[in-house]
DNA sequence: AAAAAGAATGTAACCGCTTACATTGAATTG
DNA sequence: CAATTCAATGTAAGCGGTTACATTCTTTTT
């Protein structure tokens, strides 16, 4: 692979001026252009990116860490978040924080050593305070994907999870339903937390008592969302509606519903949250809330680049989450 | 961020000594190495890596191109190839290759300028021969993942596609049926003529005759296999059992037999490919062959490894799919 | 026509690290 | 005890770019 410095001799000019053409400064003539870019195709000359960094300190990559790599959203939000850096010529490197804390610290600081422009974070495990002080620390851009933090609000891309959970109670209100049972999300979540409070938002507005018999603070896997019909229908409720705040759950929710010989929607209706893919083959189809995953991705890397003055224009930070109806629920009979 | 050179003065040594200690060299007497441990330590100091990708002329990172980004394979894939480069000390950078030519060229372009030391591709785009030419223009080992090409057979890490064709028509077979038809994906790729071989192989072995009128080839989408299922009606076709070459097309199968009153699988008998998520949760559930994904990501990353001396040991470069029955499959009545 | 301004190009220091080679001092050998 | 070996450390030349500054050659201005 041929150095800039042999360029510059096979195109008789000096090596700032094969700098300059591959730069695209404009002090060079256009003769000399002409030269060096004939000289450069023929040699197959590709800059050495590492060199380039190291003379400038910037990379021209932004890093990114999610914290599950196989997880269901990542895909579409890295490809999303990929397209819009590489549109602004820069590139996206990510890694995986493994969900655990020791991994997302890793992965962090691997992203530093390699001097990336901007971290973006779609992380659970590194508390609050943390990536405060990673913030102060670094003079490099941090942007917080999925999560809000007071203290870094001009930096997070966050979801109205509160407005998800109200919109998918509400549609079950809508169909006249009354009895509706709440499976939650552990608790320490905050996004567990503002859809729950969703779930009471709706209620209260139509004038309907909060029971605490009525919801479960459960583990946003399948299993959880099993057990938990199970013991509404242990405690002897009477129920017609079932929000379950994720799909796992919400899918666990409908095996035992079925199970214990309840038709879903003519018994009883539910709705999930995420809409995961997996959410349009389940029987009947599942209605749920959507998150703009792709969107995420997008905003991300433009609040980013927007903070490394590469691009300019609005961001939003808070996305609405949206309601798909699907085919779990039904008017009340 | 400070430098080796700075570090250096305030542990009142020279730089080769910090460097010697950085990169674990022997050469080095312990209360020497404590004494630069701690001013690195008190410093904060993390190495440049770019300065020493220059300096070393490796990256210790290897390229990884997916043909897509938010596609079902590659999360997995790529957690299982990140979690293996990782524990080499190595990294992983992902790009997309977009299901386009333009776009895996640019990406492997992209990679290379990123110098990184080995290219682990999963790319459908590029036609074998460049691939090849690409293999001897570079010194990098170049890792090709799903895929199987003669000229560059110690490079390649791919499943045996014939087997799983034959694993799923054998399983109908020996569940009685002997009217089976196949929903093949586009034959101008190798899995999926691979796959429509092992179709043939089973059915000859068990003296079955081959028959056009009883193959299609669709296009691994879903609507391709519903519109598949509906052409097999129309020709007045007997068919107890169907071989989807993909789950896709599979569920789409589904859906047309199910709206032709036919049941799954009392009356009809169906196997997908691929075994993807969506797989466990149609209704019924659907029998699939799998695909060891993890152990693609894994694999590709040792064989990498392996050629860069990082790591010795055996590789196994083909992988054998495996029948995962579910529901959807029955005996013949 | 001399002076000033401007365009085009070149020179060389620097970015932060590695590493071949040189140097030093201590331990071992004959 | 001089000669040899060896461990520990230092010096300085790269790696391949960028860029401030210097230089040269045209134009324009006065």
């Amino acid at each position: 692979m041929p150095t800039i410095r042999e360029v510059s001799k096979y195109a008789q000019v000096s090596v700032a001026t094969v700098s300059r053409v591959v730069n695209g400064n404009k002090w060079v003539s256009d003769a000399t252009r002409d030269k060096v870019l004939k000289a450069m195709k023929e040699m197959g000359y590709q800059p050495n990116s590492f060199a380039k960094a190291l003379a400038t300190n910037r990379s021209d990559t932004l890093g990114m860490v999610v914290n599950d790599l196989g997880g269901p959203f990542f895909g579409e939000m890295m490809r999303a978040a990929e397209d819009e850096v590489r549109k602004h010529g820069k590139h996206l490197i990510v890694t995986s924080g493994h969900n655990s804390l020791d991994s997302e610290q890793d992965a962090i600081d691997f992203l530093m050593q390699r001097r990336v422009d901007a971290l973006l974070l779609h992380t659970e495990s590194i508390p609050d305070a943390d990536l405060v002080k990673l913030d102060n620390e670094h003079s490099v851009p941090i942007i917080l994907i999925n999560r809000f933090i007071p203290d870094l609000s001009e930096n997070c891309i966050s979801l109205d999870n509160e407005t998800g959970g109200y919109l998918a109670t509400l549609h079950l209100l809508e169909l006249g339903h009354t009895d509706i049972v709440c499976i939650s999300g552990p608790l320490y979540k905050a996004d567990a937390r503002d859809r729950l409070a969703g779930y009471r938002k709706a209620l209260t507005q139509a004038g309907i008592p909060y029971d605490d018999q009525r919801v479960i603070e459960s583990d946003y896997l399948e299993d959880g969302g099993k057990v938990s019909i199970e013991t509404f229908i242990q405690r002897g409720l009477n129920f017609s509606a079932v929000v379950a705040q994720n799909d796992h759950m919400a899918i666990g929710a409908m095996k035992a519903l079925k199970s214990a010989g309840k038709r879903i929607p003519q018994d009883v209706s539910i709705v999930g949250y995420d809409d995961m893919v997996m959410a349009r083959y389940t029987e009947p189809a599942l209605t749920t809330v959507n998150i703009p995953v792709e969107q995420f991705g997008q905003q991300a890397a433009d609040l980013a680049l927007h903070k490394l003055g590469d691009k300019d224009g609005n961001i939003t930070q808070q996305f609405q989450p949206e309601l798909v109806v699907r085919a779990s629920t039904a008017r009340k009979v």
